[in-house]
DNA sequence: TATTTCGCTGAGCGCTTACTCATTGACACG
DNA sequence: CGTGTCAATGAGTAAGCGCTCAGCGAAATA
């Protein structure tokens, strides 16, 4: 049964979807053609489209991957963390761990369709919500404003990424002065 | 001299120049095909390259004309400001009344080619040191990350803008919030 | 060994773009 | 009125895209 025809198979697909996932992370999930992909891959152009009946298909499998992934690992930040600061520490240094993918996302986010799209963003929310939960338990004036702080500033630094090209991360370059800015906020007036 | 042809001529130019800006502030640089946009002002597919040369100098004479209505108002509010809070509130006005090209930068401005992107973004820092100048005059702990808070929350809300699908403007939705912040963080500790 | 299966191939199709250019006809001008 | 000008035309071109499919040849099967 270990036929050998089904182990090449198998290796040949992931072949496509290793040089597919890198070369979208690197180059954005729109810009990256096809032919290129095969190309890089070493396989015939026809080859991608026995594996993966479309384009889309092919985005999808390495979005998907990437994306359980995240959800995985903020799952164990949010069991693991202390207090609020710790936990938008941790969620930084994350995100630093895996800018390419991230930025990627900010930057191309509103040209998805609309059901991709509305996935991640619906992730995302879960994500912010269960963020702005464990800051409801310490007693904090703006639970919602601190939480829009970190994910919205955040996606700004990664969206502007090549702007700001700093050599290494840009989220590390930012971090500390975002984590000031929160406990500011945390530690601040009413209102 | 009045020449009927000359005449018609700039006629004909308006006319597209108008037709384009509309239907770009509507659907955005990138979607809009020449082809549209000779249908939609009722002229010949060629006659838009009668006019402008190529697509680009289409879209930047749009852009420029957007960009130097924006630099003026922003020359009048930083002339007529009192003081950073008040600045900053009439910023995030313009900002609502003129959103649907803001939002439209916000988040194409990743894809348009890097000279066109580096003037959109230096125009931007400009303004943004301009605001951080003010802001130094009040003694303040953390004048820079204050400013970073104000363009990189407008942004990420602008970029967001059909996500958060508000009937009516998003900035308005959350000026608010961000106003309020603005006021902790000036007032906020030291470090 | 003879026959069938099937992963892989790559030329080519259909479609969409920005852009071209020979042609036209209303207008300017002597 | 005759002739040259030129804004406007729209069918056509080239380039790039995702995707197809008849055919090949090595592997599986009988």
């Amino acid at each position: 049964m270990s036929n050998k025809r089904q182990l090449q198979k198998i290796q040949t697909r992931k072949n496509i979807f290793n040089t597919a996932k890198m070369m979208f992370l690197q180059r954005g999930f729109i810009d990256v053609t096809t032919a290129e992909i095969a190309k890089e891959a070493g396989v015939a152009h026809g080859t991608i489209f026995v594996h993966f009946p479309t384009r889309e298909d092919l985005v999808l499998s390495v979005i998907d991957s990437e994306m359980s992934g995240a959800q995985e690992h903020i799952d164990r930040l949010l069991t693991h963390s202390g207090n609020f600061v710790d936990l938008a520490i941790s969620y930084l240094d994350y995100l630093a761990g895996n800018e390419s993918f991230h930025a990627l996302i900010a930057r191309e986010l509103p040209f998805y369709k609309p059901g991709l799209r509305d996935r991640i963003i619906f992730r995302q929310a879960l994500i912010q919500m269960q963020f702005a939960d464990i800051l409801k338990h310490e007693q904090v004036p703006n639970p919602t404003g601190i939480v829009q702080y970190l994910f919205g500033m955040s996606h700004y630094y990664l969206s502007m990424r090549d702007v700001f090209n700093t050599e290494g991360s840009v989220i590390e370059r930012f971090k500390k002065s975002m984590i000031d800015t929160i406990k500011i906020m945390m530690g601040g007036s009413d209102q």
